[in-house]
DNA sequence: AATGTCCTCAACCGCATGGGA
DNA sequence: TTCCCATGCGGTTGAGGACAT
């Protein structure tokens, strides 16, 4: 029986392996994998003479080892991707990673704590700074969409009185939700009780957090532009 | 060159979630 | 409805490299 190599803290099952995958234990992976394919995390170590549980197995694959994984720096672009995506959705790092494709929700993560943090929070503070040295940055109803952008209101009357129904007709407006849902239903609309309107470089948008059954569940709304 | 400190990131851990029995 | 198990997620850890002294 192999002792295990294990770097930190203790394990439950003595022989299995823990710390740095070898490049032996990630060809005996990739071609298991590439022979038989993912289907249960469970008996895939055994069955490809690994001495990993499956969980490692699955981690090393996911994050670095499958096809399409994206090696290196992040560029400018994927930086500023981040940090909008994390304004908007906070730590729900999968959901961030879906949008970048080739990375993984550990390396944004990762990322954003090295390297993204201190540059978003300086940037929000300089930015609450200079436009309100209160921090307290609400949406101002005598301004328009454009200089609202960065606000934060409380109704949903807010957000009407703000819309250019010129522009954006509000019965043409649709959310949707971070899983791709689509909701049209104006009493939904409606249910959501807190609206925020959101720096964007591309289009006019805005985001509630539907604090319904106390759940924080972040929406997009957004102008269907194909209306426009 | 040796040592100490800081930083990065791969990997682990515990909990949540979803699906099937 | 409940339980069990596999998978997914996010927070945390720690090894090792980079840099400073």
């Amino acid at each position: 029986m192999v002792k295990s190599t294990s770097t930190t803290g203790t394990t439950k099952k003595s022989w299995l392996k823990k710390g740095s995958w070898s490049p032996e234990e990630d060809q005996k992976l990739i071609a298991y994998i590439n022979r038989y394919g993912i289907w249960n995390w469970a008996v895939t170590p055994k069955a490809a003479g690994l001495l990993r549980c499956g969980k490692s197995c699955r981690l090393r694959w996911m994050n670095y080892l499958r096809p399409g994984i994206k090696h290196g720096n992040l560029s400018q672009e994927e930086d500023e991707t981040i940090i909008n995506l994390h304004h908007q959705l906070g730590n729900r790092w999968s959901t961030i990673a879906s949008r970048l494709p080739g990375r993984t929700d550990n390396e944004i993560k990762n990322h954003w704590h090295t390297h993204l943090k201190k540059h978003s929070f300086l940037q929000g503070n300089q930015a609450v700074d200079n436009e309100n040295p209160s921090g307290d940055h609400q949406i101002d109803n005598n301004q328009t969409i454009e200089e609202n952008k960065g606000s934060c209101g409380s109704t949903y009357e807010e957000l009407q009185n703000l819309w250019d129904p010129e522009l954006f007709p509000m019965e043409e407006l649709y959310m949707v939700d971070d899983l791709g849902a689509t909701y049209t239903d104006p009493g939904f609309l409606v249910s959501t009780s807190q609206w925020g309107f959101q720096e964007n470089t591309d289009t006019t948008f805005a985001s509630g957090y539907d604090v319904n059954d106390g759940l924080w569940d972040y929406l997009l709304m957004e102008a269907n532009e194909e209306s426009n």
